[in-house]
DNA sequence: CGCGAGCTTGACGTTGTTCAACTAGAGTGG
DNA sequence: CCACTCTAGTTGAACAACGTCAAGCTCGCG
């Protein structure tokens, strides 16, 4: 579904990354651009496949997904307002990760031919993407060394710091997250993941209750981070 | 030790990451570059350090180490010719991995700078150096995804092939890695790399003696790997 | 000849996966 | 409104994978 574009001056995209752009320049990137609507679950990126558009997130929560031999590994999980591709725009304009909808989502779809031009043009605005496109594969580093170094305890109270530091910004919050998503990106099972929130419940570290998560002791559960 | 530098137009750099640079733009590159060599386990980037210089090396092979908690994990490991310190200098010019060589090796230092300075003044050339370190992270992404979810008898077949392929170019070739750094590459203990190497030792899928590794069945190999 | 670092080996215990059975809740159709 | 089905979540038991440990080995070097 097609919004129309009037408001992108007022656009959180304006002030931050594209803050180096003039207004002529900025004009000509948003009269491209078009509104979307995504339903939770749907593929707003696909792994593989040419990629034309970048989307900036406006509202809701997603995951990037790498796919081998159909099992899923969830490389990030991120939320509104974000800019989604970038990590795909460097190379050969393939799609590296899939982007999915984890709720219902808006995203406004920028033309990536556009887009190049735009950087080919303006020096301090390719540095400006060059550096959030390597903060992400920074991130996704990291993670993988969590995955790789620590036991479920550790990776657990990872993925539970990650959700409530990044992406809900308080200590108590609502998964949108299913139990097999959660194993997907801590890199175990989804028993593990159930055996292991159990664990920490029965601590005191966390309250579960089915989607319901809250942080009782953070001190705690970083500890558990550190020492994997 | 520093050499003098009056070859610079034979390089093999100019020929591939610098071939979009005019004679004027290599010569400003080259007359402040100079060359060092390197003694086997010298660190010639260190983690976490501010990083003025990027390193072209001319010979030799080195590994990229992270460190957490004094463990090492290493992220990759890359010979001759090929250009260090990329991933750095796209964002706050702090070393993210540490490059330490396996062998002796020489290298080519390059003034962090000028070379930005270039890149700001010739878009196709940035264009190149973004290119490559998106592949550098993509490497590492991928090595991790492979340490995340396979078990050893796939993560060892990985490290072989990966040797075989990319570093040594043959079948058969002498390890300049230490059991350790093996167990260190593919995420395990050292102990479970020296089972893993006996065993395919013994299904005659790899011969065995020491550092001399020879692969004798590639196809089954293969096979171990994507299975996992 | 003796020392030490890196390598090798096997035993053992921990961790985590797999499997199978069961539960709860949401959606569907008669 | 009640079966029926389907999916997600939960549980525990059996098994396999892997790390840790402790002991012994090898080879190069002083």
């Amino acid at each position: 579904m097609i919004f129309d574009n009037k408001k992108c001056v007022e656009c959180h995209l304006r002030d931050t990354l594209c803050k180096c752009l003039s207004d002529n320049e900025f004009e000509a990137l948003a009269s491209y651009s078009r509104l979307y609507v995504y339903k939770k679950g749907d593929v707003i990126l696909d792994q593989d496949t040419k990629c034309f558009e970048l989307v900036y997130l406006t509202k809701g929560v997603v995951k990037f997904v790498l796919n081998n031999d159909g099992r899923e590994l969830i490389v990030a999980v991120d939320k509104a307002q974000t800019l989604i591709g970038l990590a795909n725009i460097l190379n050969e304009d393939i799609n590296y990760f899939s982007v999915i909808a984890l709720t219902d989502c808006n995203g406004c779809a920028i033309n990536l031919s556009k887009f190049k031009m735009l950087m080919m043009n303006n020096k301090s605005f390719m540095f400006e993407v060059m550096s959030l496109s390597t903060q992400m594969f920074r991130g996704a580093i990291n993670n993988f060394i969590s995955v790789a170094r620590k036991q479920s305890n550790g990776r657990v109270a990872d993925v539970l710091i990650y959700l409530s530091d990044k992406i809900y910004n308080s200590r108590k919050f609502v998964l949108d997250l299913s139990r097999q998503e959660l194993a997907d990106f801590a890199g175990c099972s989804k028993e593990q993941i159930i055996h292991t929130l159990r664990n920490l419940n029965n601590d005191n570290i966390i309250k579960v209750s089915g989607k319901n998560i809250e942080i009782l002791d953070f001190e705690k559960l970083a500890t558990i981070s550190k020492v994997g």
